[in-house]
DNA sequence: GCCCGAGCGAACGAAAACGATCATTTCTGG
DNA sequence: CCAGAAATGATCGTTTTCGTTCGCTCGGGC
């Protein structure tokens, strides 16, 4: 028995149980799929596209689905990480380009170590869908590899900071001290001729634990980070093995790093990027633009 | 004709450098977004509507994003698990409503342990926005939380099941032994009157510690659970403290429950459940939902 | 029986999004 | 330097979608 009647403003409508039912019909379908057009809730659903309207406009205002022009979106609780949605389009041309130079030096089978951060979230993001183990401490990494029936995947547990998504702390260090892995790719806040530095105090450690797990270490790092210090000195130079950077790097960054015996793989950002992860057709150099000739 | 070649999409019309990278922002922007809509990606790229069609149209013809009427999805490697997908209406209304049940027993400040599986996930959507600090194996469940300013999350380690997403393992076995929590909320596969089962011989394992590490501990299982076996044997009834099921369960089972010790919550699926989490949207004015759209 | 509110479906004008076309600018290559 | 191709931005007619309104049915309470 709904008590109604009130003489006051009623600060909440109840629907009825038909219309909850398929109002969670309707955010079950939606969460699954993400997105929805009207027309696919008026087939999965079977009502009227009016009927639908309305429910949305319900489901909207309570927060659960977002209304979009012609559909759907899922709203309910998207993991945002703040680091990964601060996009500046020149660096992620460079991360981008970085990530690509790094991932081709990981051969199938590896057992890949990958650390926080963004373009080490890159690197990850073109090695899914190859045949390689995968260590890490990154959640959004993590989540990558989570559906990939090709890879194993091991993720170190601990704390896990809410603002890179990382997981951190003492338990970390330790899982990692009984792990070795064939390549441990790293990121860095800053580096200089002394080494490296990050910008987490407890991320410091986890690092340090993560050159010691390796055989070889791959550092990522875009031009803009060099000469910068940060809160915590990671390690010396000679820990790694290759560095990869952009060509923004200076000359005397480079010299630099060769007499710290280091290679350096530097990488021209923009040009000759594959969109994104799929390799098309065109795999050969077009340093040249060679389009079709004309008559 | 010329062109003999069996290629029969057009052979990749190659775009110009700053089209590429203008479609590289695209997709970024889509990306972490998960969609857009087309004055979103003017405004963003700063080019005109026409040439954002030009881009979507490519962009879906190569598979990287989904055009719908108003704007684009990312169609990119989503990361779903499988179990998360199969969608069985039904089934969701009642872990809905026994979830809710199970998250309203726990208060704020507590130190809940959150299995894998569907059903604690709906716990762990609910809990989203407490203070409360979280533990976990489950990977979708870590995710709710990573970006939780609120909340504190320790996620335990291991080798990471593709299929489920939750962490297994001796290492995600040993950091629980030395962990403490106020609740524990456990899934199960199957119910009997000896006790809990499970379908994943190391999750098994993984449960186990969970047990041990708790002060109290919630099992929460649809009614279809109860009568099924399954794999490997967990816990029998008396570790549990108490059993969240749905209006399904016969009065046999309810008995049954009772005699072993265990306190029994039984919740009503469909009627008197607040379809999401989000309690606070209390208005006391019921107009038109205008929804503004700002040009 | 009668009233009344809730919910649904259909219809219609308004607003938007779409695709196609075309003129202009930019870039490339000879 | 010129020519042609590519890319862009604007316009326009068409299609889709939106919001509103109206009539209808179903149930419960008086």
């Amino acid at each position: 028995m709904v008590s109604f009647n009130h003489n006051a403003p009623s600060p909440w409508e109840i629907p009825g149980v038909q219309t909850r039912q398929r109002r969670s019909r309707l955010i079950d379908f939606v969460r699954v799929r993400g997105f929805a057009s009207l027309d696919d809730l008026v087939r999965e659903l079977g009502v009227s596209e009016s009927t639908i309207r309305r429910d949305l406009d319900a489901l909207e205002e309570q927060g659960t689905a977002k209304r979009t022009h012609g559909g759907v979106l899922y709203a309910g609780s998207h993991a945002r990480l703040p680091e990964f949605d601060e996009r500046q389009p020149a660096h992620w041309a460079a991360k981008r380009a970085i990530a690509a130079a790094a991932a081709e030096r990981i051969d199938d089978g590896e057992t890949v170590l990958l650390d926080g951060g963004t373009t080490t979230y890159e690197v990850a993001r073109l090695l899914v869908g190859r045949s390689i183990q995968v260590v890490t401490n990154s959640l959004p990494v993590a989540n990558l590899f989570a559906s990939e029936s090709r890879a194993d995947l091991v993720l170190l547990g601990g704390y896990v900071s809410p603002r890179t998504g990382v997981c951190l702390g003492p338990y970390a260090n330790e899982l990692l001290g009984r792990l070795h892995v064939t390549t441990t790719v790293l990121s860095a806040a800053g580096i200089t001729a002394e080494g490296l530095y990050n910008a987490h105090l407890l991320l410091a450690e986890t690092e340090q634990a993560m050159l010691r797990a390796a055989g070889q270490v791959f550092v990522v790092a875009d031009s803009s980070k060099f000469g910068r210090k940060s809160l915590t000195f990671v390690s010396g130079l000679d820990s790694i093995d290759l560095l990869v950077s952009d060509t923004g790097l200076s000359t005397e960054w480079r010299q630099q790093i060769a007499a710290a015996g280091v290679d350096l793989v530097v990488v021209e950002p923009a040009p000759n990027e594959p969109l994104d992860g799929n390799h098309d057709s065109h795999r050969d150099d077009h340093s040249k633009p060679s389009r079709e000739r004309h008559t």
